[in-house]
DNA sequence: CTTGAATCTGGACATTACTCCAGGGTTTAT
DNA sequence: ATAAACCCTGGAGTAATGTCCAGATTCAAG
């Protein structure tokens, strides 16, 4: 039928290579896959479906062991409020984040514009006179 | 002499544990500590300073291998083009990362606003008509 | 001087998330 | 029908970053 591929193929699509699908099949991830006659496995559009969720979940900063969670929240019925703690905990989690990488990006920024001008000024020139940011990340409290 | 303390006040002092620290000398990450009478090692200003360069450098996405060139970075006297590269090179992780996260953010954040109102309108609601989250997770794309 | 806390060395173990390999079948293209 | 490409199972290995432990020594307090 439509919708079901080999193992390959289903890598090609879901961005993940064959070994780590297998992978994700070891671990209870992904459900097994479905076998053909000669015992090649068929990922049908739900097997790639999950791929999908868990390789974007995955980029959003969330574990195997809470992908885990998602996938089986999704196909069980639960209330919402054991997905609204997650979800809660889980943006408490990436605001944070956010505003540490804000942090950083600004005094990376600071120190590049530095380091571009003083290379400007003078060449050969001593690092610790040219780059604060190595001074800086001494002093930087969090 | 005023700033040598033994190990374990150094981990208090640089928020880490005494065995971590004992890992950073192992790996050459921090150098090892001068010894007292007894055997025991004193880790000086520059220790503590190092450490704390580490965990800072650690929080802001740096790994132990990167965190190791800067150290050496600060210590010999390079060319600022060098660690500007390197800045550069980070500074781009440092937006992408920022970027994902604040998509994710604003996911998770509607997701739960969404959540909170049907909640608000029914009880015991079936999952997959109350989170639009982890069907949202699906089709995210990149 | 005894006791308890801190430290030492060296090495085993843990966790996450893969990645690779051997040795063997299957499918596809020519 | 044969070679190239793909797939299978099972298990070992890797990389990063620690964490824990045993057995011995040293330091600080009472």
């Amino acid at each position: 039928m439509t919708g079901t591929v080999h193992i390959g193929e289903a890598a090609k699509v879901a961005g993940a290579s064959v070994d780590t699908i297998r992978f994700y099949q070891k671990i209870g991830l992904i459900k097994s896959a479905g076998r053909c006659a000669g015992g090649y496995g068929l990922l049908d559009g739900e097997d790639i479906h999950d791929l999908t969720f868990v390789r974007h979940a995955q980029e959003l900063g969330f574990s195997l062991t809470e992908i885990k969670e998602l996938l089986a929240l999704r196909q069980k019925h639960h209330v919402c409020s054991e997905v609204q703690s997650m979800l809660k905990r889980r943006l408490g989690d990436v605001r944070e984040k956010i505003n540490s990488l804000s942090r950083l990006e600004a005094e990376l920024a600071r120190a590049f514009r530095n380091c571009n001008r003083e290379l400007r000024l003078k060449r050969e020139i001593k690092h610790e006179d040219c780059c604060p940011l190595l001074t800086k990340l001494d002093r930087l409290d969090d």
